[in-house]
DNA sequence: GCCGGCTTACCCCGAAAGAGGTAATCCCGT
DNA sequence: ACGGGATTACCTCTTTCGGGGTAAGCCGGC
């Protein structure tokens, strides 16, 4: 039995050294790669892979919003996350969204073909670097998301970021800065920070 | 003449992809691999590499730092950085500390061989992505630079960033709200910025 | 020794921020 | 039709910010 298996990374290169290490394996078979989540999306249906490796770091569509329209699409064969960043939020969400696991790129190459049977034969793979993470996830059901907020939280949100007082963003937005002090004092008690501060970092971090 | 290389990076991965790519090339040969930039000072002695490939975004010692300690010792051959980031600082630096080129690792596999032909034979090597971004920065000759700031005045734009309040800070650092304000304002004046909050954005994109 | 930068501390003052509250409008789903 | 969330707007109130100035102590360079 070998297994057909479809790359996604944005990186040629990146591409090009998992695929030679992968065809080292006889049962494994790169049968795909996608330089973007589109792409992936497009080859699902002609490529049937069993196995799908998602980069998680994309331009446009990113590996956690990528996996959950392939989820969408009905698909059930393995998908799983490989990316630099050990962001404990997009950890979450990808399990959240049906990841099969979520691996770190500064893994050994051998472990990685250890880790992709692993899934293949229906086992989780985490980075063992993950494992804190993935712990504290669980202990705290949910920190605050960005899903918690309106539209208009949401915009007021990214011009705190950008740096303006109230008074800038009612003008900006065509309200008063009255108005604006409302959305502020409500997204702040939303995702629980104690200024706009700390809101301009949390936006850094978990918009885009 | 075969040229010899060194390929710095963290991910073993992305090392593999570029050694197979290069290796079809017969006058490139790499004659080492680093996992980040200690080690890759540590090989240059030994190995007398013609050119080093260099990741940017490494953990510990990134790239233009790493670059920057190359060149104090005294390194003549070519240096070329090769990473995802086109942050406009970075590029700045990488030219300010003798780098042969900034390239982006989006691009075409062929596309970093012909790169790395025209380094060996003397050119520059720039991305095209990245032409935009360095005639702003010859534009403008020099954005502030955090060198600007005193020791002070740096661990307390850190404690903005971290969304303490000055009498927060004041606390922290054993001296009165006052006295942080002080701070405060002549390191938003040496900054050119509007306020505490685009100084923690600042601080989140320049500061470590 | 003197000058300049860094750090500290104080003063005043106006502007901005944030926590309360009430309330009108609109729209969506039950 | 009714409830509820979202958006808008206003009110009061205290705290925090940020700009201006003055000045003392310290330290290193010329």
């Amino acid at each position: 039995m070998t297994y057909r298996l479809l790359l996604v990374d944005d990186h040629p290169m990146m591409r090009r050294g998992i695929r030679q290490l992968l065809e080292l394996e006889d049962d494994l078979q790169v049968v795909g790669e996608a330089g973007n989540g589109q792409e992936a999306l497009d080859l699902l249906a002609e490529l049937k892979p069993d196995l799908i490796l998602l980069d998680n770091n994309m331009p446009q569509m990113n590996g956690v919003e990528t996996l959950k329209k392939i989820r969408e699409r009905g698909f059930t064969g393995k998908v799983l996350l490989f990316t630099v960043s050990d962001a404990e939020e997009d950890v979450r969400d990808a399990m959240r969204f049906g990841a099969d696991g979520y691996l770190l790129k500064d893994m050994e190459p051998e472990q990685l073909i250890d880790q992709l049977h692993r899934v293949l034969q229906g086992q989780m793979a985490i980075s063992p670097a993950l494992t804190s993470v993935l712990a504290q996830a669980l202990r705290s059901p949910q920190g605050p998301s960005q899903a918690d907020l309106t539209d208009r939280e949401r915009q007021v949100l990214k011009m705190i970021a950008a740096g303006l007082s109230n008074k800038m963003i009612g003008n900006k937005l065509g309200i008063t800065e009255g108005t604006v002090k409302v959305h502020v004092k409500n997204l702040l008690h939303k995702l629980g920070l104690r200024g706009r501060v700390e809101a301009a970092v949390w936006a850094l971090e978990h918009l885009r």
